[in-house]
DNA sequence: TTTAAAGCTATAGTCACGGTAGATGTGAGG
DNA sequence: CCTCACATCTACCGTGACTATAGCTTTAAA
């Protein structure tokens, strides 16, 4: 029986993460001690370690309560698992791209920035009028 | 004298969004009719939308409150405002590293992923074991 | 048995807003 | 001048995915 500091340190997670994930029905409520501490088995080491991997993939907690869903009934049709993960995919790609365009404007930015005091600093002049753009930004990149 | 909702047009930025930039002490407190309506001159439009254009590149409230600053003194050297959008540059370029890290992971676990039934789905697989990792991502990328 | 470390709950804060309720103000038409 | 639709006001809660704090209790090793 593993307390929640040692959880932590085998998956990386912050202890308080760890209850957030209880709180929010994301793992299973933790047997108790007598005292009233958490204590986990092998099986729930399994699941915070695939929720983890699968928030540095950066699937949303939403995504991942899906696909442990799935992971839970092992006899259901692989596709949904697979389109979950697809979707993932294209956010990620869409995220690449808004951060490449965003990145162009910046360098551009920087580079032309040779004036000795803010009046004629290339950076302020960009931000202070939009028509400078080179690209149409107009949602936030992030 | 513009009212909010106009100025909220004008600069494609909520009304709420507005009143909690003026809350946050990012633009200025607005005058006020007899009525305690908000109104505006050219000078805040000009100001709201320094601070929507930094936004849309990715900027935080806090940069940009230090470019608002600086952009405010004129006579001083254009070194920081460089130096923040260097930094913005660099950001934004360690976001894409990562997120290519990320992309490069679920194209391989997509395609893999032939499976008819959950059982042998790669896409679960591959995030039940962190070790069939071919990148190390420790942190998330976002 | 002592005691330091680890655990507990409850609450509030983060970022950058978005949304709501219920009251009040404004400006144009009649 | 009056009405009325629309705009605006304040105050507050919610989002996602945690993080941090305060003040207590439990545990495990020496």
């Amino acid at each position: 029986m593993l307390a929640i500091g040692t959880l932590s340190r085998r998956t990386g997670t912050k202890v308080q993460t760890i209850r957030y994930y209880e709180e929010i029905g994301l793992m299973n409520e933790a047997e108790r001690t007598s005292g009233g501490q958490r204590r986990y088995v092998e099986k729930d080491l399994h699941r915070l370690a695939f929720i983890r991997h699968s928030r540095q993939l950066g699937f949303s907690l939403d995504s991942i309560r899906e696909l442990l869903d799935l992971s839970d009934n092992p006899s259901q049709p692989c596709a949904e698992a697979d389109s979950i993960a697809r979707r993932q995919l294209r956010q990620v790609e869409q995220r690449i791209k808004r951060l490449q365009a965003l990145k162009k404007e910046l360098k551009r930015m920087v580079a032309d920035c040779e004036g000795d005091s803010v009046v004629e600093c290339k950076v302020l002049e960009v931000l202070r009028d939009h028509s400078e753009c080179l690209t149409e930004h107009d949602e936030i990149g992030i």
